[in-house]
DNA sequence: ATTTAAATGATAATTTTTATCATTTAATAA
DNA sequence: TTATTAAATGATAAAAATTATCATTTAAAT
């Protein structure tokens, strides 16, 4: 159990059990659905309100302390907030893997055959994880 | 105006006068919106029903005549099938491109050091577009 | 301990998407 | 062509997802 108090502070977030408790699950789960994540508060908080949820969620993205991630064919699932990085979809689990590459050749190479700057990446790949292709 | 009657039919979809009229807006706007389409085609067929677009879209995007695009921050767009390809978005007038980026020394490092088969790509970019750097 | 602005929970309202069903129509075959 | 049929459409209801409202509670700074 991480104590994100000082975190969410940086972050113009009040330090409510609520958040902590979110911002805890995101970083036991990695990441997680809006209904997946009320689920696990529940438990934690039996009378918590699914709009406390989504109010917190929104905040966290507008604060940068989480991040959206959306995937082909599936709901958007949030992570804290990390060094960017790329995500590994398995098409056959669901599960979810973070890995960093370097996309600066990339980069380059749209900068210049098409003079458009680029500030921001987002990379999905879908195919088969590792436990999967052993299965 | 380009006749999608065969094609629609290649992708098991009957070609009714509604549908070629999606694929043709689909064809002259690139990238569009549920909402932006749904207006585009009431002018054509004043008693369109907001379900025809749906389940059009939605039996359109299982028989892969169109993909969707989620795009960081904003609502989903639907294209017309073509080669694989990214995408660039323009964070300050919101205007797609779509570029063919070789990812395959990407795909092979992943492969390589992660174990992870690799079967599709979802990259987008998102940036300043040459017209807005120039403005 | 007091104060205050913000957060929470309950719930209503709104938005988005899907389901239902009577009617119409595209596609096939006679 | 016309007849047949399965599928598509439009109207609408229903469901799901998200946001707004507001009284009450609470975190954080006096």
């Amino acid at each position: 159990m991480i104590n994100y108090t000082n975190i969410l502070r940086e972050h113009n977030l009040k330090a409510t059990p609520q958040r902590l408790a979110i911002a805890n699950t995101l970083y036991t789960n990695g990441h997680i659905t809006i209904d997946s994540l009320y689920e696990v508060m529940v438990k934690k908080f039996n009378s918590i309100s699914l709009a406390t949820i989504y109010k917190n969620i929104n905040l966290m993205l507008e604060n940068s302390f989480i991040k959206e991630v959306k995937l082909p064919n599936a709901k958007s699932v949030y992570e804290l907030t990390q060094a960017p990085h790329s995500h590994l979809v398995c098409t056959k689990c669901s599960a979810i893997e973070d890995i960093t590459i370097d996309l600066n050749s990339i980069i380059d190479t749209v900068t210049k055959t098409s003079s458009f700057k680029v500030d921001s990446t987002n990379l999905v790949l879908s195919g088969i994880c590792k436990k999967c292709s052993n299965n």
